[in-house]
DNA sequence: ACACCAAGGTTGACGCCGTCAACCTTGGTC
DNA sequence: GACCAAGGTTGACGGCGTCAACCTTGGTGT
């Protein structure tokens, strides 16, 4: 009987996400094993068992805090209801939380899905930053059934955000030999790229 | 003494190398062990311990072999001279290797290097089609200097092409439930929409 | 009051894995 | 003919995920 919180049910249920998420926050998916997250909780390896069939469940779950907390930053931004400047602000508000949690990142959009993870909440908690997109794209394009463009054009912007935020963080950028500045400027850059190609195909707008 | 090729110096080394590509082809990286490599060729788990210090070694020296083939691939396309279609092509070039090879794909730019593949013929090797994206731009940009802008756009260029690619392995893509076509007309509209962008501050070319 | 049981913890074992250590064979060189 | 390095062998160790068996504890039905 250490402290108050001692007794509360799925208290190690709990603490075992929090602790998984420690260790990947610090050392990377590749480094999480349930008998080092059970030492952490000073309990027997056979512990967390009780509450997940395996180390992929532990991970689903882990999986799914970490889409809920990118979830909660996307939509924490506040909002003009300008549709060009709201799209901006979701693609900084996207690139800056992959900057932050550099290996929650990872493990959410660079790691393949182990089975445990096929279930809906989670595909829902995923789905949400895609669905943000296509919302922005629909205000955007106006009033209409545009719905092929806006999968296209989300499409392509997601890929550019998601590839400039899994490039800053591979091992690779640091080997390019960038011309000053570049780097740091990539975000912004990426971003009046992107306008620059969305306003292509839309030039009497504004 | 088996056949002919028995007695041939290396054999182990280079049959590792062929083996653990296998492996990494059919079932990923994170599937590839040292002593699955030495059981697929006959020989005792500490066999391939006499080539490679360790499995890191080994995953560098693969690592080594697919950017190689990967570079291979993109220079086989045919040049026309001109910078656009060449930049064009190189953009097809990348995302059709990364289509045809998805684990690979995710070995070269979406696995953190081990310490092991920190040596400079990698670097080299794997830096080659940014290289090849820097000079098709500094085609496109005509004489001078333009370094810093060169820099942004390959860079901006890169991560669209990266994002795709890797997107359209993610196990995310199939939630997505995209329009009709959008799916398989993504690497098309990608790269009509990095022409829009790169045409957006060059207005009175061609 | 007592049998019963499920929840949630324990220890122990198994077969993987990477790796270290020790040994054996073989071909070539002073 | 002694010596040795290259390249193979077996055996062991600790860490991993996981299965199996056991123990404790706090209800619950009778």
């Amino acid at each position: 009987m250490n402290d108050a919180t001692d007794t509360a049910p799925l208290e190690l249920k709990e603490a075992c996400i929090r602790a998984a998420r420690e260790v990947i926050a610090e050392q990377g998916i590749e480094a999480l094993s349930l008998r080092d997250v059970a030492r952490r909780l000073g309990v027997s390896h056979q512990a967390p068992y009780k509450h997940y069939p395996s180390r992929d469940h532990l991970l689903a779950e882990v999986m799914q805090r970490c889409y809920a907390s990118f979830a909660a930053h996307l939509d924490a931004r506040p909002l003009t209801g300008k549709a060009e400047a709201d799209l901006g602000s979701l693609g900084w508000a996207y690139l800056q939380h992959a900057q932050q949690h550099p290996l929650e990142y990872r493990l959410m959009f660079g790691t393949p899905w182990p089975e445990a993870a096929d279930h809906p909440a989670l595909v829902q908690a995923a789905l949400h930053a895609f669905n943000r997109l296509r919302e922005a794209l629909a205000r955007l394009r106006g009033p209409g059934n545009h719905a092929t463009q806006i999968d296209q054009d989300a499409l392509f912007i997601w890929a550019s955000l998601h590839g400039l935020a899994s490039a800053m963080h591979s091992t690779l950028m640091d080997k390019l030999q960038l011309a000053p500045g570049v780097e740091a400027g990539a975000p912004a850059h990426l971003m009046k790229r992107l306008s620059d190609a969305l306003q292509a195909d839309t030039p009497g707008r504004h």
